[in-house]
RNA sequence: GGCCCCAUCGUCUAGAGGCCUAGGAUACCGCCCUCUCAAGGCGGAGACGGGGAUUCGAAUUCCCCUGGGGCCA
């Protein structure tokens, strides 16, 4: 393949989509596969929805995922502006071209006419298709309508592509035998789903430019799709019914279609289009809940495309490998935080092992965020914080594991689960469990996991208790809950006086959650 | 309403006419390890939407239906 140049047109009325960051991933994916380039392209025709503020958090989204871009608004490039805004001028100088080939005719019909027309169709239960009548007004009538203050909308003469000379082309106007003769059809050749074909008369004379002098989506699309010279849109396939128009209108330009490829939509758990009502679908929030950007990149290609079968890890570098469009899936993949779940878990392991200081400044960041930290640690915080996320190690999936197994790492207090006090901290046996751990707290020397663990081991066993019934309250008692790190490493991390002065506390709380019963 | 796309375990998927007694992963359930949880090991349950046709043989090809999604809006 030449040079390969793919899209990625996200619109800044908003943070970016998981949905959106997924197909933009396979973009990238397919450029980087095929030495391609990429190019970023700012759709903010919606001046009302958009804000420079979403298109920063986007470019900052795209990044932290680690999809980069050779142009676009903020790195320039030679086939600019890369923002669909200060673009007007291009798609009014393409307009003009279609005027003057005779492709596209002025109509003054007013939306209200429309609105009737199409009524009409919808009541006497036929498809309703715009009747053409604007495609040869008189000049005397045209003065009259203008004369009125009409301002005319452009409309793509359609009617001109039923004409053999197309035909001959390269396949993509073919005419196809039926019963009554022969009918012709736009065939787009889609990469990932074949030969789709679409009845040249299904398709009316559709709007191209506004009357108030707007482009109109598909129109903007191809004129900025030709003038970025894009080689394979790769989008979503609910564009897949808009094609046909956007290849009449390469042809009606005398412009070469890229070629296309059109993938599933991401679903959520109820097979409806992923939105906000599915709960996170913004990256961003993936992000602050600590889910690594190479985990979401491996889950991504895991979804409408196997890299091979039998194994689910791979590094991007294998990725950009594999990858191949003809291989992707067409059945709308169903977004599965549950797997992505254990995916960040892979990959949160293995930055455990490779990079713990990553971790613990994602961490500190999390429990910034949660206000259990400030924002910049003493030195001695951050090596507390290490301390912990050595402690907590595997346990840390996503960031709510590091306050479900460690919040008592950073309150003052912890928070008592009643459950957990019910059943393990009430009674005579469980103030004189706490006692005894008490002793063993205070005189223990060093106060470190081996040796709090062979003195209360030995404690134990003097009074005849299994380690079960000793561990189970004092983990209650220091960290409010029945799950967690092992118990004698939390201990050492949390200190003599805090284990102590927990310790004390616990059997307050016991006490007083037993005489409320 | 017309047109277009889609359809394998709950979920992600493998499967390109015989390799399928439909494979893997995740989730779920048991057991093991163990101070709990997590991780790990072992095991279990779990799917070709329905009907026709082609073929010696169909998850795989074709048609219809059903169901989901999208475009025109």
């Amino acid at each position: 393949m030449g040079s390969v140049r793919t899209r990625i047109p996200p619109s800044p009325t908003g943070y970016l989509h998981v949905g959106n960051a997924w197909a933009a991933f396979f973009n990238w994916l397919f450029a980087r596969r095929h030495g391609g380039q990429v190019v970023l392209r700012i759709e903010d025709t919606d001046p009302a929805r958009s804000s420079p503020e979403y298109e920063r958090a986007i470019y900052e989204d795209l990044r932290w995922l680690g999809i980069d871009w050779d142009e676009g608004p903020d790195v320039g490039g030679p086939y600019g502006p890369y923002r669909q805004s200060q673009r007007a001028h291009l798609y009014r100088e393409a307009a003009e071209a279609l005027l003057r080939a005779g492709a596209a005719y002025r109509c003054y019909c007013t939306p209200e006419e429309i609105e009737q027309e199409r009524q009409r169709a919808l009541a006497e239960r036929r498809p309703y298709r715009y009747s053409g009548r604007c495609r040869a007004r008189s000049e005397a009538e045209v003065r009259a309508l203008e004369r009125e203050g009409r301002r005319p909308a452009l409309r793509l003469d359609v009617g001109r592509f039923h004409d053999p000379r197309w035909v001959s082309a390269d396949g993509w106007l073919q005419a196809r035998r039926e019963d009554g003769g022969d009918r012709l059809y736009v065939v787009v050749h889609d990469l990932i789903r074949g030969e789709v074909a679409f009845a040249l008369d299904e398709l009316d004379d559709f709007i191209v430019v506004r009357s108030d002098g707007t482009a109109l989506y598909n129109f903007a699309n191809v004129v900025d799709d030709h003038g970025m010279r894009i080689t394979h849109v790769v989008r979503a396939v609910e564009h897949l019914s808009n094609t046909p128009r956007q290849v009449l209108l390469y042809r009606a330009l005398g412009w070469e279609p890229p070629q296309f490829a059109h993938l599933p939509v991401l679903v959520g758990p109820d097979r409806k289009k992923l939105s906000k009502r599915h709960g996170d679908t913004a990256l961003r929030e993936y992000r602050d809940e600590l889910y690594l950007p190479e985990a979401l990149r491996n889950f991504f290609a895991l979804m409408a495309w196997y890299p091979e079968d039998g194994r689910e890890i791979f590094s991007t570098e294998e990725l950009v490998q594999r990858f191949d469009l003809s291989q992707v899936g067409r059945a709308s993949p169903v977004f599965d935080r549950q797997k992505l779940l254990w995916m960040n878990g892979e990959y949160m392991r293995r930055a455990l092992r490779e990079d713990p200081d990553r971790v613990v400044d994602l961490v500190a960041g999390y429990l910034a965020r949660q206000g259990l930290l400030p924002e910049q640690l003493p030195p001695e915080q951050r090596t507390y914080v290490r301390r912990v996320v050595e402690v907590l190690g595997e346990r840390i999936k996503e960031g709510a594991d590091v306050l479900r197994y460690g919040d008592f790492f950073f309150l003052e207090t912890p928070r008592y689960e009643p459950q957990a006090v019910a059943s393990y901290l009430q009674g005579e046996q469980a103030a004189a469990v706490l006692r005894l751990a008490q002793e063993v707290a205070r005189e223990v020397e060093p106060f470190a996991a081996d040796t709090l663990e062979a003195a209360l081991r030995r404690a134990a066993a003097e009074r005849g208790l299994s380690m079960r019934a000793v561990v189970h309250p004092v983990r209650v008692a220091l960290t409010g809950k029945t799950v967690g790190p092992g118990l004698f490493e939390l201990m050492e991390v949390l200190g003599r006086e805090r284990v102590l002065r927990r310790l004390e506390h616990a059997v307050a709380v016991g006490t007083a959650a037993g005489s409320a019963v």
